[in-house]
DNA sequence: AGCCTGTGCACCGTGAAAGCG
DNA sequence: CCGCTTTCACGGTGCACAGGC
C-alpha cells in the first residue's frame, strides 16, 4: 500500500516534478488546461500531500497546538467545535494536546499554542515563553503584555451580581475558586467593590469563601454555608451544583428557600434541577477573536498585542427567588 | 531566532552529522565520550528534535490522531488524561481532533487513529477504512473485523437493570439512545432480553422510548412518561437529567417518588441532586487496553484482532428507593 | 526582444547504508 | 570490529533558467 507522491503524478502526466507543484500550489506558470489535467489526476490518485515534507520544505506548518487539559468548564464542546471551525477558516488546522511536552511543541510541528485552559502553572509558562511562538491565551496568564482573549470577569460578575441582588434571598455568600487563577482573582475583585459599596461598613471577606473551583471542597463547606447564607454567588457551575447538593439534603429548595447563581453556563447549569442562572460567553465570539488574535500574533509576535474582551450572556434559569415586583 | 539543528550541534562538536544522530539517537558507532559530550552540547543548546524532518528520514511518526467529537459523555477528562499517559508510556503522542479532516489524517502525520467518539458517519467510517492505518475504536463500528475496545453494554444494562429490579418502583421506562449507535443497539437487545423474560406476555417496546442521547429530546417526553411510568433506565446520564427536570417541574422528587438509573458515571451523575445511580466503565482500564490494541494494529493491521470489552462498574448513589429488606 | 510554459536543482533536517582508516 | 565520515534518500518547494513562439 504506497502512498501517492507527486511524482507518480509527474509521471502519469508526463510532466516533471516542479510543475505538477506549481499546479498543486495554484502558482503561476503553468497552462490551465495542464493544471486541469495534474489536479484531475491527483483527485484519481486520491493524493495527499505528505504533510511533513510540505512543513519541512515550506519552513511553516499550518497546525496549530491547542493545550486543553479541562473540558468541564467554560471551554465546551461548543467552543472546541467552534475554534475548529475558525481555525480552519483562517487556514489552519487545529489539534488539542494535553499536556505540553516540549518533544512536541518544541519540534516546530506547530505553527504555534492557543492556550485553551485554566490556571497554566509557571513550569508551563516557562516552556511556553521559552519558544518564542505566537501564542494567544485564552484563560488568563500572568504575563500580562501577551495575546489574550479574556472573558469580561469584571463584567460577568456585576451581571451575576446584579441578579442575586433582585433576589428575596440577601444573606450573600461568594463562593470563589482557585486563588491563582487570574478569573478568580479579576472576579473576586469586582464583588468585592459592588460587596462594599452596598454594605458599607461590613467586612467582604467575612462573605468570601474559597473552594478552588472543586465540587469536592464545595460540598464539603456547603452545610455550614447554607446555615449561615441564603444567596450564593459560585464562580463556576461545578460548585454552585455542590451548593445544591447540600441545600437538597437539608430539604432546602433551590430558587424558593435560596437563590444561586453559577458561572460558565456549561451543561451542568440547563441540566440542573431547578435550572441554574449563570453567566456565560458565546462560543463563536471567542473562537473569531482567539483566531483573530492568532494571526497577529503569527504577523507581530505575541508580545505587546492588545488583549480583547469578550462580554458575558446572562442566561437566567429558575435558581434565584424574585422579589415581587409591583407593576401593574 | 534560529532553530537549533543537528548541524549546529555537529560544527560545535567537531564531528560529522551522522555522528550526531547515532550519539542522540542511542546507537552504537560512537563512543562514550563522544556520545556524552554530543549529549551536553544537545543539552546545552536546548535541541529539539524537528519532528517533520524526523517523520519524513525514519518513514514513521509517533503521533497518533484522537478522534473525539463530543467530551461530554463518557468520554471524560478522566479518560482522556489516562489516554495520553498510556499512550506516552507507549511511545506515542496522543493529540485530539475533532474532524476527519482528510488533508490531515491522509498526509502520513499520524501513525495510526483511534476513534475516541460516538457514531462514525458511514462516509466518515469510508474515509478511515481507505487510509488503511492502524485504528481502534472504543466506541463501536459497524465494521466488525476492526480493533475495538468496547464498554460492555450486556453486562453494563443488566446491572443497571438489575439495581432497578430492587427499587420499590416497578412501572419501568426504558429510555434509549441514537438507533444508529452500536451502544444504543446492544444495551437496548439486551435490556428487551431481561424486561421480556421478567414479563412474560407484555409488549416489551410500549415501555421503550427513544430520545437519541438527547437533553432536549428527553424533556420533551418527560412530563408524558412521568404520568405512565415511576423507574426509568437511561441510556445516558444527559437523558437522565432530562427525567430529573421533569420530576422537579411536577413536585416529583427523584429517589422517593420515582427511581431512575443513569449511563456514563458522567459528571452529571455525581453532581446532580440527588446522586444519581449510574454505570461507569474505569478509564484507565480503558486506556490500557485501547493502547494494547493500538499496538496490535500496528503490528498486524487492524483487521481480525479480537475485539476487547472493558467491564462495568455500578456506582449506587441515591437516585433508586429501594425497598425494604427485612433482614435483622 | 519579451512573454509564456515547463524543467533542473538546491534545499529543508534527519536517518541509514556503505565506506574507510 | 570500532569510531567516525561520506553519501544518498525521504517528499515537496520554489528559484533560476531554458526553450519556443
Amino acid at each position: 500500500m504506497k502512498h501517492i507522491t507527486m511524482k507518480d503524478i509527474a509521471k502519469e502526466a508526463g510532466v516533471s516534478l516542479a510543475t505538477v507543484s506549481y499546479a498543486l500550489n495554484g502558482n503561476t506558470g503553468v497552462s490551465a488546461a495542464m493544471r486541469q489535467k495534474i489536479l484531475q489526476i491527483a483527485e484519481e490518485f486520491q493524493y495527499v500531500p505528505h504533510m511533513s515534507a510540505q512543513i519541512l520544505a515550506r519552513k511553516t506548518t499550518p497546525i496549530v497546538c491547542g493545550l486543553v487539559r479541562s473540558f468541564s468548564g467554560v471551554f465546551s464542546n461548543e467552543l472546541w467545535d467552534e475554534m475548529q471551525d475558525e481555525f480552519q477558516k483562517a487556514g489552519y488546522l487545529l489539534v488539542a494536546v494535553n499536556r505540553l511536552l516540549p518533544e512536541l511543541i518544541g519540534s516546530d510541528l506547530f505553527r504555534g499554542i492557543v492556550v485553551l485552559d485554566f490556571d497554566i502553572t509557571d513550569q508551563e509558562q516557562a516552556i511556553i515563553d521559552a519558544l518564542h511562538a505566537p501564542t494567544v491565551y485564552l484563560v488568563g496568564t500572568h504575563s500580562p503584555a501577551k495575546a489574550q482573549v479574556m472573558m469580561d470577569n469584571q463584567q460577568a460578575i456585576t451581571l451575576a451580581y446584579g441578579e442575586l441582588a433582585k433576589s428575596v434571598h440577601q444573606r450573600l455568600c461568594i463562593l470563589s475558586g482557585r486563588e491563582t487563577s487570574i478569573n478568580n482573582y479579576e472576579r473576586l475583585n469586582t464583588v468585592k467593590k459592588l460587596y462594599s459599596r452596598d454594605h458599607p461598613g461590613t467586612d467582604v471577606d467575612s462573605v468570601v469563601f474559597s473552594a478552588d473551583f472543586s465540587y469536592a471542597n464545595a460540598y464539603d463547606m456547603s452545610a455550614d454555608l447554607l446555615a449561615r447564607f441564603d444567596s450564593f454567588l459560585c464562580f463556576n457551575d461545578v460548585m454552585a451544583m455542590a451548593i445544591y447538593k447540600g441545600a437538597f439534603e437539608k430539604g432546602l429548595v433551590v430558587g424558593r428557600d435560596l437563590s444561586i447563581s453559577g458561572f460558565d453556563n456549561s451543561i451542568l447549569a440547563f441540566s440542573a434541577s431547578p435550572g441554574l442562572t449563570s453567566v456565560g460567553f458565546d462560543g463563536h465570539q471567542w473562537a473569531q477573536e482567539a483566531v483573530h488574535q492568532f494571526k497577529a500574533a503569527v504577523r507581530h509576535g505575541s508580545d505587546n498585542i492588545p488583549a480583547t474582551l469578550i462580554s458575558p450572556t446572562m442566561n437566567v434559569r429558575e435558581s434565584i427567588r424574585y422579589k415581587e415586583i409591583s407593576e401593574n
